[in-house]
DNA sequence: CATGAATGAGTGTTCATTCAT
DNA sequence: TATGAATGAACACTCATTCAT
């Protein structure tokens, strides 16, 4: 009987040493040898499990999507509306080190999306779903009268994304300037204008805002 | 010295080069072979114009910075507050086919930046300098009177960034889905955000939000 | 002692696949994995009925040189001189789907053999039994009056040898130009060369040649 | 300026040395490596001159056959006939050392040939062109009276040209076996069975054939 | 017996860089 | 100043082989 091995755990195993040596170093120094090196094994052995680099690469890039919308199903399980909104908002920012290793990998993506067909409609068809998931609790929070008249749901969405996009790479870019508390503070500045005026403030209340 | 010129001429031609490699092919593909046949010249002469291909890539990105800056500074000559903070913005923006490719320019460098100090410095350098032109319009309008009570410019000038961020990586991903009237209409709606309750619409109007 | 029995078929049956993925793809690509596709079995299983890599093609090459003196043996019992002798050529020409395959695998090795010496005396091998052949069926033919006066034998059975190959090149490079029927009259326009001028036509007469 | 480089002049330079390395080490052995060291250059400057390797490999079985074809060109220059015929037959026969170089190119690219249809069309494209040669000069023996009648002329170009194969073959493979003289008097013998019965020996008699 | 995980050498290729002209 | 020939390291990938199960 031969070795038995859990294919899955095993794939999931590089693609953890592949996200590490993505954040630690970047896209471009993710060699084949860097990635068998953290993942401590040999470099013939990635090409039992997957194709080829990119399809580490893109593998990674799905695993790390794929952890990110099972946390959000999660955490929304029993919830509507605004509050599964935030919840959602919440699971998709990078508040902690296991969200800011997911900000890392996406935003390194970025870049080679820009050259590479096969990853720019691996992130579209990501979009598609986040947008989705947003697009889906806001037209519940409307059907639930949480939202201010004339709100454009869609416009709404795209903002969320935009702001997830935004505080994703200003997070990268300059950690010690975004801190999760600040990350907060922005969705729910945005979240607020969602609301009718004068709305009550929700369980969570908006963080003060002293003068800096 | 007219060499001089021609010689700042001819490094801005590579530098442009470089962009369009960069735009269409991913910074992976901006090879030194790839730049100098779009700029139609030897590699051999790269190499008389820069140190070596990281002043190449440093230097492009650089000379996207600093044609930001320049625009910003001659949009907002004779303008103050919220106005010249809008123009600002607008200048930031992707708003048009050359800040389309800045934008394509500094999202592929965000990746790179991770694994590579000097990048991470330079984009920590463009940071400062983009808060302070934004921090200084605020406060600006805050003296002006142009802001509500109790605003947070840190936080402020900090959202207006992110703002900037979030749209430009929209943007470079799916540019059909992020047209320069939605960024507009994000600006204006985060900007509206600022002023005092009840304050009369600026002379550009934000769009009507009709119920998608 | 049955196991012995499948032990040899279970070679036979991986040989038969070696031919194929030859026949098929080329000996270039004839690798383990291709040939343990082909044969229906895991990689490790072909270690246990082969040394290795070099032994699998030296074998599948022995096995077709085997096959083909079987079937000469198998045919030519019973005759003596040129009759033998025509029976033998046409067990060693590629004329029907089998021996093209035997061909093919053939010519594939001629490259090969060129650096590695274990492959030319493999070939060296053949070669002299096949002229052994070939030669006793002439001094046969020689006892029976078949041949001219003065035909040098072993020139005659270098012919021989020269117009299997020949044939046998032609035939795997282009199969369309070297059908059965144009072999077989090249086989007979030598034969012919060999009889008694003015001697009577063979029992299987050589084909009319009419103007081209 | 640049260095100047005849550019064909270490084309073929690079093309020779691929040569003795597949004529020494075969096919198979003939990595970018070896031809690089055989030419005493480095891997790398190999790609400046060839797209890759599969070009260096056409390119050099190409080679080959038009310093055949050149070669041909330059000695049939004014003959006709059966005495073009059998100079062209010299040519491209392996009866000194440089043609001996020349079959061992072109056999080991015989078994490559079957997986890769680049290498089988120009295979095909050289048949055409020495078959094309070969019919013409025959075509001429027949205006010139020089043919036995009836003789088949599509039939006679083919046994030519599986002359050349069988013998190419069997000298690469056994070269002590077929000597240059063994070439020309198999050549003669089919040539003679192409003119009149009782036709007068041409200028170069056939060799006599004693009995071995 | 049989499996397939694992290894590591070797391959073709790309590329930034250097340097003679 | 400008060219492009040349180099060598690094890369992704293939493959025969070994070995624990």
């Amino acid at each position: 009987m031969p070795k038995i091995v859990d294919w899955d755990a095993k794939r999931d195993e590089i693609l953890s040493a592949t996200w590490r040596v993505i954040a630690r170093d970047g896209l471009a120094r993710a060699t084949i040898t860097a990635i068998a090196r953290e993942a401590k094994c040999s470099r013939g052995i990635l090409a039992h499990y997957f194709d080829d680099k990119a399809d580490i690469l893109g593998s990674a890039l799905m695993l790390s999507h794929r952890r990110v919308l099972d946390r959000i199903d999660t955490q929304t399980a029993g919830r509507t509306g605004l509050d599964a909104l935030r919840v959602t908002m919440l699971e998709a920012l990078p508040v902690d080190e296991q969200r800011d290793l997911e900000a890392q990998i996406e935003i390194s993506f970025w870049g080679r999306a820009l050259g590479t067909p096969v990853l720019r409609d691996l992130q579209h068809t990501e979009f598609d779903m986040l947008v989705g998931r947003l697009r889906g609790h806001l037209d519940q929070a409307l059907d639930q009268g949480e939202l201010a008249d004339g709100l454009d749901l869609g416009f709404a969405a795209h903002q969320l994304v935009v702001l997830i996009d935004g505080l994703s790479a200003e997070r990268v870019l300059y950690p010690d300037r975004v801190s999760p508390e600040r990350q907060v503070a922005m969705l729910d500045h945005l979240l607020a204008s969602f609301r009718p005026a004068g709305a009550p403030a929700p369980a969570v209340p908006p963080p003060a805002r002293a003068r800096a």
